[in-house]
DNA sequence: TATGAATGAGATTTCATTCAT
DNA sequence: GATGAATGAAATCTCATTCAT
């Protein structure tokens, strides 16, 4: 019961934090769709400032833990990354919402919150990039710094403007092999052919 | 002297609004910033919101200028795509500002000014398309919609994390040929041949 | 146990109005500071006021016991003064918890419980202008108003600037004589002469 | 006007702050006090806290201008401290409110601004306690520790049941004699005796 | 007895906007 | 053109109090 007031708040507030920005989302907007009171909302959540940290961390640790699973598997790197894209233009999809709060509030998860949120993103690419050494030793992806590879990666699938792809689509499926191959091979006609 | 009084509220306003969200600006850090009172202020714009709009109108049409010039330029599609990336990539590193007001305010410039604003980001992806589509003519560029490669290659140059290879980058002149070249050919290791 | 729920909530809240006032004070400190709950707190306390009242009563009280008794002795006024001055200043020094709790909710004694407290602090000045009457009798005090003096007399004790002449002092005993001598005597520098 | 607004808020606060403690006082009813908004009374000063600073620095400045003044003539300490403890009373049954805020809110005077008004306090006793040593070269005052007998001076003058003493009074001139003959012989019947 | 979750009124503060000068 | 004083709505947050368990 306790747990379920707490999870009202949340979804209230991911809800209203994909839709406006931080500072244009108020408290008592929070708490009315989540259907309590203001009082209770600070019962659970000390400021807006903790709330949202809250959610930002959590959405964070989630592709984190997801990544790791993924880099930690046997299996090589191409399925690797192909899991990887897999995965996470499927959870965008379906949580357009928590990718949209990351959108509106670029200013706060690269300035506010340096310590905790900052650190949590170069951890993501981190882990990405040890993926992309795999790769790199595999044959599979150029030689060039992972870093910057996954960097780069990360941010093609996370781009502000992928969902655009999406709201067109009307065959996603479709839609996410041309993420992949564009990733992959990029614009030009080549094509890429199977290292087998 | 009118004027200039205009451009100092407009640097201001580039200045905070790149720094941080529409809503987290005020308008007397603005005057202070410009070094004018907040009436004056209200002489030279009506409201918050229409400064705002100016500020991102002026900065879409820049593009567009530029996206429309290199469009009709005789040159094969792939002068043009190089042109164009160089161009896009060359202003964020000069005017990392204005493209930080549009990493800011994602919510605004995709949902408030709908009917301005909208209409010139879609302006945008739509010249672009033009130059794809000839690529697609001649071979370079692989034949699938032209607008959503368009806005695959506008997310890929504006992307939120474009700057975390510049911040890294002993050699700005390599990291742009990095971009370039993970656009054109992805990240596997098949090199991007000449179309010769 | 009960009763020592009880105490354990007085304790704390003497604790907190003896540092801050009345309205500084949240009801959430009292429980915490009392290691209860404040559904607890209220299970003894209709409400704040009534927590508060109960002390400011207690300690009122207190005083008006102890000056009673002293009042009631058969001893000279010259000794009972030398008693209530004596055991005003070493209660404070024992209880400075208990004189700040006055200190810090002047108003609230003077305005807000007219009916109750503010009764109990007038029978503790009549108490003492009988004993201030004795001493006029006895040729030991001037021959003026004694409530007037009793109020003089009480108000020196209890004054807000007493336990800085303590903090300062490092023999406390002479402390005690220097105010005793200051209320007999004043500041000119004839000496106070027994009446024999 | 610009000032005139601001002595409004000024007078409104040292109204409400005599009456009620610092945290019973609330901004709204300063600024309706003062017949102004709440924006405006925001626009003279930045916090609650500060106005209350000005209003407590202000005063204690006030008394120790005088003090010092007084401490400045060339009479004799005698009529120095007859001046002093004339100018403190007459100026208390004039200005009661100016004394009520500082009564109640004893907490906030000795803990909060420890900086900046305790160090203005500690600077009052320091220059009575020059007037005070004056009179021990002199031979008025017994040889006792200057600053001990300043305190003690300044804490009955400004004791917080002095001014019972007045409410009480038909003839305020007596029992400004009174406190004065309080302070300089005490309670004892031995009368002061002119020291030619 | 005791708890912790919930409430709602009200507190301090911010800020876009207006207006007399 | 320019200023700074004034406004009021709304934002964040606090807190005494209640209540189901």
């Amino acid at each position: 019961m306790a747990e379920d007031t707490r999870n009202k708040i949340l979804k209230s507030a991911v809800e209203l934090f994909s839709k406006s920005n931080y500072h244009a989302v108020s408290m008592t907007e929070i708490a009315d769709g989540a259907d309590i009171s203001k009082g209770t909302l600070y019962w659970y959540f000390d400021s807006k400032a903790e709330l949202f940290r809250e959610i930002a961390v959590n959405g964070l640790d989630y592709f984190y833990n997801q990544f790791e699973r993924i880099a930690q598997t046997d299996k090589n790197s191409e399925e690797k990354i192909n899991n990887l894209i897999q995965f996470v233009l499927n959870t965008l999809v379906e949580h357009l919402n928590m990718l949209d709060v990351f959108r509106n509030n670029v200013e706060l998860i690269s300035n506010e919150f340096k310590n905790n949120v900052e650190a949590k993103h170069q951890k993501n690419i981190n882990i990405v990039a040890e993926i992309v050494k795999q790769g790199i030793d595999e044959g599979l992806i150029k030689d060039e710094n992972p870093t910057d590879i996954s960097t780069m990666l990360l941010s093609v699938l996370f781009t502000p403007h992928t969902n655009e792809l999406f709201e067109r689509a009307e065959n996603k499926e479709k839609k996410i092999n041309f993420i992949y191959d564009f990733i992959m091979n990029g614009i030009s006609r080549k094509e890429y052919q199977d290292a087998e």
